[in-house]
DNA sequence: TAGACGATATACCGCTTGGTATACTGGCAA
DNA sequence: TTGCCAGTATACCAAGCGGTATATCGTCTA
């Protein structure tokens, strides 16, 4: 693993472990046994490292989502999908959704708010245009689809931080079943 | 209002806003124009200054908790009044419960985690009482109190959250009653 | 073989951080 | 009226912060 991957890699892991600011330049080049300017030469500055940091992390949880997330006539079927992807990927990268996690209810206007917020926004833009698509087989959801997208995020979000805390496992298909139909008789009815 | 009062108010302010690592001492006692001395007269230290806030003001969100979850033989009514007292208090304390919300989700590393985990645990260990309490009634939901404690409460913080977006009002007594419905449909089916 | 270049190190910068030693003030008690 | 004490200010501290000027090394190219 060359040096620029080991120090996204100890990034990840501290700022995960220890949030955004309270891990300094410093602590993560100790880790990776380099010195600032190796740092600086790959990212430019601190906040450069984090930007490529999420960038690169969430490229593939993005386009996932992207293909899950498009309506093709069964809306609970897409929000399954949906569901399963973010379980999918919260299994296989625990840090970095931990991560993001954390900083997606950080204040604002925090300094990393403003890096993660783009991720969370294209989103819950595709989910939103899920839920717009749909509209013309269910009515009942017209202007709901801003509410409907969050609510969703919350229920997923929250069932991966229960998970995270060994209380419940994500790959059991008839416990997401009955999230997936819990979350649609709440929109149903 | 008195010194010490100024004091904390400017640090939820502050805290709430910024995160409780991204300001400092310094910015806090500029807020309030006294100096250095002052806040350390009173609190000793900044985290000394930040468990006196903490305390001080969920003193009141844990009292109302344990009375509403007081279970007398109705869950669903039970889980009704649990789900209003959040709403209420967090319509009431919206920087304070922004706060607590943006902490909950942090690494569990950091400082202030440690002070902010006392108070969430102790509301943890209220709503699971409540549903251990409800079993005798409801015998599928023996042994998984924990679970839905933990949901529960990722679905009030998630309403919380949208309402604090203004996408939904928390007041709506209509809106309260589906979401207890839908909870409770989640844990009977 | 000369030079350019990517990658890395040493040593430093100004600034901010949480925290404190010391001194002063006003009011209240003996 | 003397003395104590809570409360507040001036001025300071060591340590850590993000960031950089400069130099060195090895490799690849002309």
């Amino acid at each position: 693993m060359d040096t620029r991957a080991k120090i996204l890699n100890a990034a990840l892991r501290l700022f995960a472990d220890h949030g955004y600011d309270a891990v300094g330049v410093q602590t993560i080049v100790e880790a990776v046994e380099v010195t600032k300017p190796t740092l600086y030469h790959y990212f430019g500055s601190k906040r450069g490292l984090f930007e490529t940091l999420v960038r690169e992390q969430s490229a593939s949880l993005l386009q996932a989502v992207r293909e899950a997330a498009l309506y093709q006539g069964d809306i609970t079927l897409t929000v399954h999908r949906v569901v399963q992807t973010y379980f999918d990927f919260a299994g296989k990268h625990p840090l970095f959704y931990r991560m993001l996690l954390s900083m997606w209810f950080a204040p604002p206007s925090s300094e990393y708010f403003a890096v993660v917020q783009d991720v969370l926004l294209e989103q819950h833009q595709l989910l939103e245009a899920m839920f717009r698509d749909a509209v013309s087989n269910h009515g009942n959801m017209r202007d709901r689809q801003q509410q409907y997208a969050l609510s969703l995020r919350g229920m997923i979000d929250t069932y991966i931080r229960i998970s995270m805390l060994g209380m419940v496992d994500l790959n059991d298909t008839a416990f997401r079943q009955r999230l997936v139909h819990q979350f649609m008789h709440g929109i149903f009815s």
